[in-house]
DNA sequence: ACCTGAACACCGTTCAAGT
DNA sequence: ACCTGAACACCGTTCAAGT
């Protein structure tokens, strides 16, 4: 019954890269239900208890897998220079819708978790920056957020079609603009 | 070893409403993890099999929870006669917003289901009449539900307190009532 | 230090057996 | 016809034991 260290000629110990890669890849072949630690830990040909040496619990693995796919989002979505606020907040909305539509198993993981990995910070902050040039400084740039988040999340979760969704994300980028100028119609 | 036909001088058979109240019960004290088949069954003093006799599938039992929340929401919110058709959608959406956050364990399943219960389509129906007062018609009314929809369960989902909740939801109902007419600022 | 794999305490679901 | 409870095939998580 002696246990070579690792499977010889098999896989060395798995990087968390590798972990995430596979977690995903269950996510996309079998829904939010395939993911379990055991099957990570097959795909990578390690024992479950491994999965462990790299993150805390179940729900950790989760996180970084959304936490990834919003890195993705902010890299991919490079807005043209001269292009309004509301271009580019759309740009980055479509990117999110994009991610989620490609990976339908992980849109639970994106509305259980409070998305506070490095990315998703990243990327709040960098649609905060275009809020406030809107003119929606402080609180309020929060809040259009925080209503632009929620609408894409929802709308993912209701599954929206891309024409549903673009008819609804400019009626919500409207009603921002015509909060704090004393409006200008064109 | 002989088996009483039921524990003797306790509870008979469950209702299928017996069998609701404990999985809300059970979410509300423990969160969506918490209600489990075979705890439900604990819960009404029967076998985990006898769930089986009422509802398919555990899926079944959560669809059956996020149905009877939908039909309070509907008998709750009776808007009074002269209010115009924002307010009542605003009643609703605070009544939604108000039985989620009561019982919070039950979101994760408004988000995963499609929400085709009955309460859930008589509830759709009644807002795509306010929408079509609001002169959105045909697929546009659609359109508009789903926004509204969409901005509810997203609020929810990322935990909105009442005034970004509110904030959010007139920006949004004005830039519904902005669409089709020729416009009416005042 | 890191990995294994058995073990623990759970799951959902099925179904023969009882009444 | 309906309910029981054992059984099956899974879970997440822990941890002694090995290297």
């Amino acid at each position: 019954m002696a246990v070579p260290p690792r499977n010889p000629g098999s896989r060395p110990a798995p990087t968390e890269t590798e972990i995430l890669d596979a977690a995903l890849a269950l996510l996309d072949a079998g829904g939010p239900e395939a993911a379990t630690i055991r099957r990570i830990a097959a795909a990578v040909g390690a024992a479950p208890g491994t999965v462990y040496t790299y993150f805390p619990e179940q729900a950790a693995v989760g996180r970084a897998v959304v936490d990834r796919l919003l890195g993705e989002v902010g890299r991919a979505t490079t807005g043209p220079a001269g292009s309004t606020w509301q271009d580019r907040v759309e740009a980055l909305a479509l990117g999110l819708r994009a991610r989620l539509i490609d990976h339908p198993g992980a849109v639970p993981l994106v509305l259980n978790g409070p998305l506070t990995g490095p990315n998703a910070l990243a990327l709040r902050e960098r649609v905060r920056r275009l809020m406030s040039r809107a003119g929606l400084t402080g609180e309020d740039a929060d809040r259009g957020l925080y209503l632009v988040s929620v609408y894409v999340l929802g709308a993912v979760a209701l599954d929206l079609e891309l024409e549903e969704f673009c008819w609804g994300l400019r009626r919500v980028l409207a009603g921002l603009a015509a909060w704090k100028p004393a409006g200008d119609p064109n």
